[in-house]
DNA sequence: CTGTATCCCGCAGGATACTG
DNA sequence: CAGTATCCTGCGGGATACAG
C-alpha cells in the first residue's frame, strides 16, 4: 500500500509511455470497429463515419496502415476501388477494445453523474 | 461478412462516440496506474511523472476527479497535504487498462516493425 | 470513387515563474 | 508542499475545394 513508485513510468511500463493505450488518434477505435466484420471500401466507411471528413479519414487510415493494424488493397479497374481490412495485429486489438467498450457502456452514466455534480458544486462553491 | 454498417457509429455504439476508449487525456492512464496500489500525495506522483509539469499534472488530476475516477483529500495541518486515490469507479478501469497494457507489451514490437517498414518503403517508393 | 490540396483554428499541453 | 499565473506553441483535426 505504500511501496515507492518506479522512478520513471516511461521507462518502466508499457513502451512509449503507455500511449498506445489511447488506441491511436481520435477516430482509430471507431474505424477498427467498422472493420471488425470484414473488409470495407473507403466509401463504405464514410457512411458510419459521416462526421469525419475524407481528409481526416484518409489520415487515420494511413496511420493505422503504418502501424500494421490495417491493410489497404487497391483493385485495378476502370474505376478506383480500395478495400481496407484488419490485419491479424489489428484483430488482436479487438479484445482490449471490447473490454474498454464494455466499461464505457457500463459506467458511462456514473461518469456523467460525477461530472455533473462536480460542476454543480464548483459553481455553487465558488459562486461562479 | 458484408452486413451494412450502422448509419452513424456515434449514435449506435458507446456513449460519446467511443471516446472514453482513449481513457482521458494524455497522462490519465499513467496517473491511474500510479494510484493503483494506494493513495499518493501530489509530490509522490511528481516523481514517476517527472516529465509532467505541475500545471499539467494538476489539470489531469482535476479532470480525473471531475469524472469521479479519483478522489482528492486535503488533510488540515501546518503544511499542506493532499492525497489522491482511486474511487471504486476508477478501480473499475484497471481491468480494461490492464488488458490494453498487456496488448501493448505483447505487440509493441510488431507495431514498431510495421511502422519502420512502412516508412522505409515510403521513402524508397517515392524517393523522398 | 478515392482520395489531395489548402487554409485555418482551437486548445491540449509545455516552459517558466511565482504564491499561500 | 501543492499548487497558480502567464504566456506560448504545435498540431490534430475541421471546412472547403479540387483531381486522377
Amino acid at each position: 500500500m505504500r511501496e515507492p513508485l518506479p522512478a520513471d513510468m516511461f521507462d518502466e511500463l508499457c513502451p512509449s509511455s503507455l500511449n498506445p493505450i489511447r488506441f491511436g488518434d481520435k477516430w482509430a477505435a471507431l474505424i477498427i470497429r467498422c472493420l471488425e466484420h470484414g473488409p470495407r471500401r473507403f466509401s463504405e466507411l464514410r457512411v458510419p463515419l459521416s462526421r469525419v471528413t475524407p481528409k481526416v479519414l484518409t489520415q487515420s487510415l494511413r496511420s493505422l496502415e503504418r502501424d500494421g493494424l490495417v491493410k489497404r488493397t487497391v483493385y485495378a479497374g476502370a474505376t478506383p476501388r480500395v478495400e481496407y481490412q484488419l490485419t491479424p495485429l489489428g484483430r488482436s486489438l479487438l479484445g482490449p477494445m471490447a473490454s474498454a467498450c464494455a466499461w464505457a457502456q457500463e459506467h458511462w452514466d456514473e461518469l456523467l453523474d460525477a461530472r455533473e455534480s462536480y460542476d454543480d458544486s464548483s459553481r455553487l462553491g465558488r459562486a461562479g
